[in-house]
DNA sequence: AGCGATCTTGACGGATCCTTAACGCGCAGC
DNA sequence: GCTGCGCGTTAAGGATCCGTCAAGATCGCT
């Protein structure tokens, strides 16, 4: 059974998803802020995301980067009419469909369904370990195993988060940019080249001799596991 | 460079978007009707395809059926405002994303970048081996097996990328070097035999008696599986 | 308003890579 | 044997890319 979970604060939507999408034999559950909607992706696990962004605890985008952190669920962020930017910021923030409100029931089943299908089914591993550190990316949190927790900058974790989650991978500059930055500064390749050298020296025991954020010249940076 | 066709017999819809998309560094193809259509769709094998329902040869979701037969190509659908069960139709015959017109152009490009982001990693066989080598083209890694890995420069990477993608058959001088130096660099034959030896020297076990990269006097190259 | 942390931006040396030209070799035609 | 052509090889420059540093600019908090 498919679970889903509602993050939304109007009592009256809850209800109707909840009814809607229990007649359809959905297994739903519900949280009614950011905080806890975030707790609720970590423990319950569901297979698709209903995202209302009018949240009273935290902007919508930073909940859709808390999950995608870690987890590629699907997710359908919902929203009243007209916010045309709001909307391109939250698709890039990594939301699979946009339903504007008023919505149609039928409509928002059918983009469900959508979602769902075409769902990776990759269930990523959330924690990394090597010999020198440790990254988890649920709880957002990098210890090195000879010294304590290592505290980074937003803008670095988000990279690290990236480069973790396509462990062996070699990932293109253009997409780093886009993921970390946003679309607009793909060309920044600058930034690239700082950020990194900062993970260096916050994680490689020898940060001239990189062993695990590696670069390929002219392609990209490789997380070498 | 991601490949983008649209479907669509509107002119002035045509225009607009490809000149959008083309200043967005998207490779853009067209075509007017469902047919043609669906004849670019196998000709191109383009990375997504933006589809408008109103075509006048044939129905919106036999378009999609008949890609969803054979390819999980990304389908954004375009359509007039209010029909909401064509909505549905259209998303269940296997559509990813749907937007009314009039839309917004900053939108579309975010449902597109959205849509390009999830698509699932090509269904080739995204690794190859032999007795020498292993080559995976998913991670853009390849190692020798006696010794480890190698490093590969950009154009050494994507001169061998297009000759492992159509191995065992012969590909063109020309071919290939409009595929890796651009349609402008058609004569430079030159260029191929320099990196042809690099290639060489890095992963054949004798670069001078070349068993997998083979020439083909005055033709071309070919991967010898 | 002030302060610390973080992000942006520019500049530089050094490493890497691309381009280009030259030369040798084998082969076919004259 | 000579010549022209295509291919393999090599090396040198010039362009590009990367790591590094540090000085503003910006943000968040008190």
């Amino acid at each position: 059974m498919t679970r889903v979970l509602v993050i939304d604060d109007e009592p009256s939507i809850l209800r109707a998803l909840r009814i809607n999408l229990t007649a359809r034999s959905y297994e739903v559950s519900t949280a009614s802020d950011g905080a806890s909607g975030l707790a609720a992706v970590a423990r319950d696990r569901p297979d698709v995301l209903i995202l209302d962004l009018g949240l009273p605890d935290m902007d919508g985008t930073d909940v859709i980067h808390g999950v995608r952190g870690w987890s590629s669920t699907p997710i359908i962020v919902l929203s009243v009419w007209g916010q045309e930017n709001q909307k391109v910021a939250a698709l890039d923030a990594g939301a699979d469909d946009y339903v504007t409100k008023p919505f149609g029931m039928d409509e928002l089943l059918a983009r469900l369904r959508a979602a769902v299908r075409r769902a990776a089914p990759a269930p990523d591993e959330p924690v990394l370990t090597t010999p020198d550190f440790t990254v988890d990316l649920a709880v957002k949190r990098v210890s090195r195993t000879a010294d304590g927790d290592v505290r980074l900058t937003p803008t670095e974790w988000q990279l690290l988060e990236v480069l973790v989650r396509n462990r062996g991978r070699l990932v293109t500059q253009r997409q780093l940019l886009q993921e970390v930055w946003g679309p607009a500064y793909e060309t920044e390749s600058n930034y690239l080249r700082v950020y990194i050298a900062q993970l260096r020296r916050k994680l490689e025991p020898e940060p001239s001799r990189p062993r695990y954020l590696l670069t390929e010249p002219g392609m990209g940076y490789r997380f070498q596991a």
